[in-house]
DNA sequence: ACCACCCGAACGAACGTTCGAACGAAAGCC
DNA sequence: GGCTTTCGTTCGAACGTTCGTTCGGGTGGT
């Protein structure tokens, strides 16, 4: 459950039939629920047999677990790639809220099946999951702390920082790629003032 | 399903029994969520048959509708009332944000149930509560745009003011009333500070 | 005798998962 | 090169469970 199995023989084309199962795996879980989800629809929508699906992984749980295991990794890797060479405090903060949004973008269905389905998984795979989310939020409270070295109180910046990922992750809620007229690096720009400066500060500039 | 029936004729202690029904659905609920959540379950911690339960409601889903229908509800009034007098913008806002957080501390399972579930309903009970949440989303939209009456864009108030909710509806994710160090009202008091003055500015007042 | 209230038992549907058989390409053997 | 065996892959059909809801009847106050 814990690594996917690479020792099993496989034909070539396994991996990528996988990795478009949990793709379609995704969409269903954010359109309608972990639970509502049935294996029939996703098997439907990946244009697999029911059981076919379990020669791919070995239980509905899995599916999400991969989902929100890989998409905490991707996160955490495009964040460190994100703030090679930029030392500025502020411009690494907008750093990581821009590659948090954009990665929204374009894994819309993968972030919005993480933010809602935080407590669904149990036990090992639950653990896996949350110390791969723990790692993605000490990086960017790290970002945050870096902003006050001096007076910052931990616990203010641990807050704040609770804070912005609230900013960043709620707006799943409300964001329509298709229909929004903001682009999400706009987006991204304004969450990072608006954390920053504050919303009275914003007309000052 | 879009009102409570009261022609019906009910013993005394009816409405008070339901309200219990009501309360215990939304502790479980909140602890596995809508759809893991079953009758029998809810029949248990109520202490009432599971068949008991459809004489005091018709459905699953008419549980979830009063939940929300109520929660939604008490935040509208509970905000018209901690803004009568009160005429400073940011001490609008302030008050806004208390008693958001307020009535959370005093309803956390409600709550927690509006925010994880708010795409769970269909048809008419969807649009009852819709349009209870919008409401109060415009209630403090309206807020918002008093702290900037001159310079601020429409668009930027009505991101802002969503962001705003990404913080305060997002906390339910991480606050633990047992074991959290900060007080609700503190807790109020940064938000609000920090969506006003941004995080930068914290230190230096 | 009526009616609000309560419940044990069952129904039908939907779910995640498993079983056993089929197909086809590569591997082993003469 | 032909023949057989192996094994990754696919699937229709079913299994066992759990779910929301209903049915028919009971109980006690008015």
């Amino acid at each position: 459950m814990l690594a996917l199995d690479t020792t099993q023989k496989r034909t070539p084309g396994f991996d990528s039939k996988r990795l478009h199962l949990l793709k379609s795996a995704a969409r269903v879980f954010a359109e309608v629920g972990f639970d509502k989800a049935s294996m029939r629809r996703i098997a439907a929508e990946t244009e697999v047999s029911l059981a076919g699906i379990y020669h791919y992984v070995d239980s509905k749980e899995e599916l999400l677990y991969w989902i929100q295991y890989h998409t905490f990794d991707s996160l955490l890797k495009g964040l460190s790639n994100n703030l090679e060479g930029v030392s500025d405090p502020r411009l690494r903060l907008e750093a990581a809220v821009r590659n948090h949004v954009r990665h929204f973008g374009e894994n819309m269905h993968e972030l919005k099946v993480c933010a809602r389905e935080v407590e669904t998984l149990e036990g090992e795979a639950y653990d896996a999951v949350h110390e791969r989310r723990r790692s993605y939020f000490e990086a960017v409270h790290r970002i945050v702390m870096e902003l006050q070295p001096d007076q910052g109180a931990f616990l203010d910046s641990w807050l704040a920082t609770a804070n912005l990922f609230g900013m960043i992750n709620w707006f799943y809620q409300w964001y329509d790629a298709g229909r929004s007229r903001v682009s999400l690096d706009d987006l991204a720009a304004q969450q990072t003032s608006l954390f920053l400066d504050g919303y009275i500060a914003r007309g000052n500039e």
